[in-house]
DNA sequence: GTTACATATAGATAGTTATCTATGGATTGT
DNA sequence: ACAATCCATAGATAACTATCTATATGTAAC
């Protein structure tokens, strides 16, 4: 491998042409033409003395050089990006920039952190990822983020992952339901109405299923919708029920009924997962330091379960 | 800082220069004059956007945004140098993957070869297809593995092969069969019982319907099965008589009779095979020189006839 | 078989880089 | 003050790089 020969230009459109997975695509992205990117890998290659890329049936194939190349550029990249940082704080005020992909019922509660976090140091910048956990789980595998919030951590390799918040799942039904005023309610009453649901894959969905799987139970009626939101406002109107984490539901909203269900008590974790892998901005880390010292403050103790402290932050 | 204006041997210098603490001293050790040095720290400097040497009393002092670069760069090349590590172990072939795509009956002998390789080499990952001859050929055609073992060989146009292991074929029949006791049988002796095949298309029975259509001789009924373990175990519960490779039949095995068919020796050749027109990881390549000297130590030397040196293994 | 899309190759050019030689201006020690 | 060092600047050049346009080639899909 000769280093000379390889710039830094170089190895940010091959780290492009492998996250898009397609050299016209990349040519696109970055404002080139294709034969350019063609040529930059040919050159690369050439550099490195190894094939990186191998096109079969049009589709582009990363070799185990090439993949072991992507990581080795995620670090070196990672660690000119703090440089960067220390320069910009060097030059006043603390900077640099935290990136955190998360699942989508964690939009919720994780700007209770952000928030306070971001008027402590308001020069990071806090790029939010918001997917679905198929999406999320995506952008891990890639490493394309500092932190990933998820409430079923991934295979933890190549990871470390620390629960930081209970996560209990409420029943809701419109006000006019029949069971709106019921003291007290089985899972199974539940069982002949539509329920409301997220699609498939989402950590509320599957801890619900698996609930009603291990208990033999069968719903007779639901419907896939998008996104939390749109789930509470359609059980508001009366569409059908549903099952949505506390955190979702705000606590003065009278618009619909949360049941008393006595017999199931679902609930998932909170976990900050990170890479061990991959370089981590420096902000990264402060961000979680401060998360760990202050979930407490700002998020309701009641559900808090701080172990952060077993994230190793240096 | 702008990155695209740096190079790695920039970078090189400047590092040189910290620790030799002095312009002209660094100059004498890499080979340069002293202005070519001093214009390379000049440019670094405007491509960081901040000053990282500064001379004192003719003496350099580093500056804290130099002494963050220095340390910078320390991690970058580490992370480069364990990149050229990783390349060395895939080119000297003890890392890396070898993907083997074989046909059906292959299965009984290969892994003899590949224990003993898997055991020197146990980074080198190795994942194996097993699939009937046209499973195999289609991955052949659209090049998905490194090596390929067939008993008759593709079209060579892109691809080069050489002969390791003779394949005879050996007749089958029950235990309590008619034909179980007779000392010497021909071939059309064979032809009124029923005949447990492989599918079409499989090696062994292209082999012996070719033999067949040669002699003008027709089976008088056949079966068609999916596997040889299973046309083994039909043969011994007296379903029918098969002919299969030798290397399928365990020397053991008393469920069934061997026939000594005194005028049809039918035999195939096991090749290896591979692909010229794609790359073929180091690993691979590896395995087949592994192969090419210890073919005679791992199978039975009877059977082998070792061409391998034909491969063009560079 | 035609169209659409992806990648590869060739040839051209403007711009950048690495490197040199020659020279000038500091600082230090004698 | 002078020599010895050290670093900076200027000017020159050959080599290399990034990038383009135009075109060819190879799959996939209709």
């Amino acid at each position: 491998m000769d280093l000379r020969h390889i710039s830094f230009r170089l190895l940010e459109v091959f780290m492009s042409v492998v996250k898009m997975g397609s050299i016209s695509e990349t040519a696109r992205r970055l404002h080139l033409t294709q034969p350019t990117v063609s040529l930059q890998i040919k050159r690369l290659q050439e550099a490195v003395g190894e094939p990186l890329l191998l096109i079969q049936q049009q589709k582009l194939h990363v070799t185990d050089a090439g993949l072991e190349l992507f990581k080795t550029c995620q670090q070196v990249f990672g660690h000119f990006e703090d440089y960067q940082d220390f320069l910009t704080e060097l030059n006043g005020g603390s900077r640099g920039r935290c990136k955190i992909a998360m699942v989508n019922t964690a939009q919720y509660i994780l700007p209770k952190l952000l928030g306070p976090y971001s008027n402590l140091h308001p020069h990071v910048e806090l790029p939010l990822e918001i997917g679905n956990r198929a999406e999320v789980l995506d952008r891990f595998e890639r490493g394309e983020d500092d932190i990933y919030v998820f409430s079923h951590p991934p295979s933890l390799e190549h990871a470390q992952a620390a629960r930081f918040l209970h996560n209990p799942l409420e029943f809701i039904v419109p006000l006019n339901h029949p069971l709106a005023h019921v003291k007290a309610v089985k899972l199974t009453d539940l069982m002949p109405y539509r329920f409301l649901l997220r699609e498939n894959g989402s950590a509320t969905r599957m801890l619900f299923e698996s609930e009603l799987q291990s208990r033999g139970l069968v719903l007779s009626d639901s419907v896939q919708m998008a996104s939390n939101e749109a789930i509470r406002v359609a059980v508001a109107s009366g569409l059908g029920i549903a099952v949505l984490s506390r955190h979702v539901l705000a606590t003065d909203d009278t618009s619909f009924k949360v049941l008393n269900v006595t017999d199931a008590h679902l609930a998932s974790q909170w976990y900050f997962v990170m890479r061990t892998d991959r370089h981590i901005s420096h902000a990264a880390r402060n961000f979680l330091k401060f998360a760990q010292q202050h979930v407490e403050q700002y998020l309701d103790t009641q559900w808090v379960r701080n172990e952060l402290h077993k994230l190793d932050l240096n």
